[in-house]
DNA sequence: GACACGTGGAA
DNA sequence: TTTCCAAGTGT
């Protein structure tokens, strides 16, 4: 290509002045621990990641070392990040790379692909900050950057569009190098400056370029999102339980589960479910624990 | 495409 | 206090 597009020389300048000293980010970093650290950052914030990702490479430091271990250690290592199935689904392709791939996470994209707990972001985030291809890498921040520097909306509507990746590829550098670069820039910005509440237009590296800022920053007008409902939910529930099997010592007896949620037939379904997703083990006597 | 799936900090 | 949101994936 040889023209830049310009977006990118005040992005790139802004990522080397402000971007975050992270752990899974310094050049010695293996593809392993770029890897965890993706499948952590599904959905959680990066502050709460920091702790646990640091004891899991301590702890386990290569897929080999991980698959080793019964998934109930993941689980119970993966502590309150939330979403405890991306423990299993971490521990279940670390079991893959090693019986599959040579105990070596895997360079190819389509391979990553294949990964369990591997979807579209997340194999193209690790092929790209983990072994510095070019692949578009379209994540929330990302979207919403994109949406408004380009589209001139507030924020991204529910699903990710054919629109948004073809834009999001036209804007990617030719060269491989600078790809990647761009790719973990735009996600720093929509993360520190361009966020979804209360955006740091002020210190933005493109805001006289931004689409959004020159219509004068319009609400979003799409359809209502969903509030996710929380209280009493089974998602509560199972949180709970798992929370009460997680911090146990060993195996844990029925009488302490029922104590965790006294709602019955909710309790059971979800204890139910937490078994047959692989997340608890039932013995005998209706004790239970983790797998 | 819609839904389920955890957790806790910020406004 | 309630609501919103955080580097998504699998069904």
């Amino acid at each position: 290509m040889g023209v830049m597009n310009e977006l990118h020389a005040p992005v790139l300048a802004w990522y080397d002045a402000h971007a975050r000293d992270l752990p899974w980010r310094e050049p010695s970093a293996s593809a392993w621990s770029v890897m965890v650290s993706e499948l952590m950052l599904q959905q959680t914030p990066v502050a709460r990641v920091l702790p646990v990702h640091a004891a899991w490479l301590e702890r386990w430091p290569t897929p080999a070392d991980l698959a080793a271990e019964p998934t109930g250690e993941a689980v119970r290592a993966w502590g309150r990040l939330g979403y405890p199935r991306r423990a299993l689904r971490l521990h279940a392709a670390a079991s893959v790379i090693v019986a599959e791939h040579g105990g070596e996470v895997p360079t190819s994209h389509d391979v990553l692909l294949t990964l369990p707990g591997v979807g579209e972001y997340t194999a193209a985030a690790i092929a790209t900050f983990a072994f510095g291809q070019r692949h578009v890498v379209l994540d929330t921040n990302v979207r919403r950057v994109l949406g408004r520097v380009v589209g001139g909306v507030e924020l991204p509507g529910a699903s990710l569009t054919r629109a948004e990746r073809e834009q999001a590829a036209a804007l990617l550098p030719e060269d491989r190098p600078t790809a990647a670069t761009w790719s973990v820039a735009v996600m720093e910005l929509g993360a520190l400056v361009c966020t979804a509440v209360n955006p740091r237009c002020g210190t933005c590296p493109v805001v006289d370029r931004c689409a959004w800022v020159a219509a004068g920053r319009p609400a979003y007008d799409g359809p209502p999102r969903r509030a996710q409902a929380w209280a009493g939910t089974d998602r509560q529930c199972r949180g709970r339980l798992l929370a009460v099997l997680r911090e146990a010592e060993g195996t844990v007896p029925l009488a302490r589960l029922e104590q965790a949620w006294a709602d019955a037939p909710q309790r059971v379904r979800c204890l139910a479910g937490l078994v047959a997703d692989g997340l608890a083990v039932r013995l005998d006597d209706g004790r239970h624990a983790l797998p």
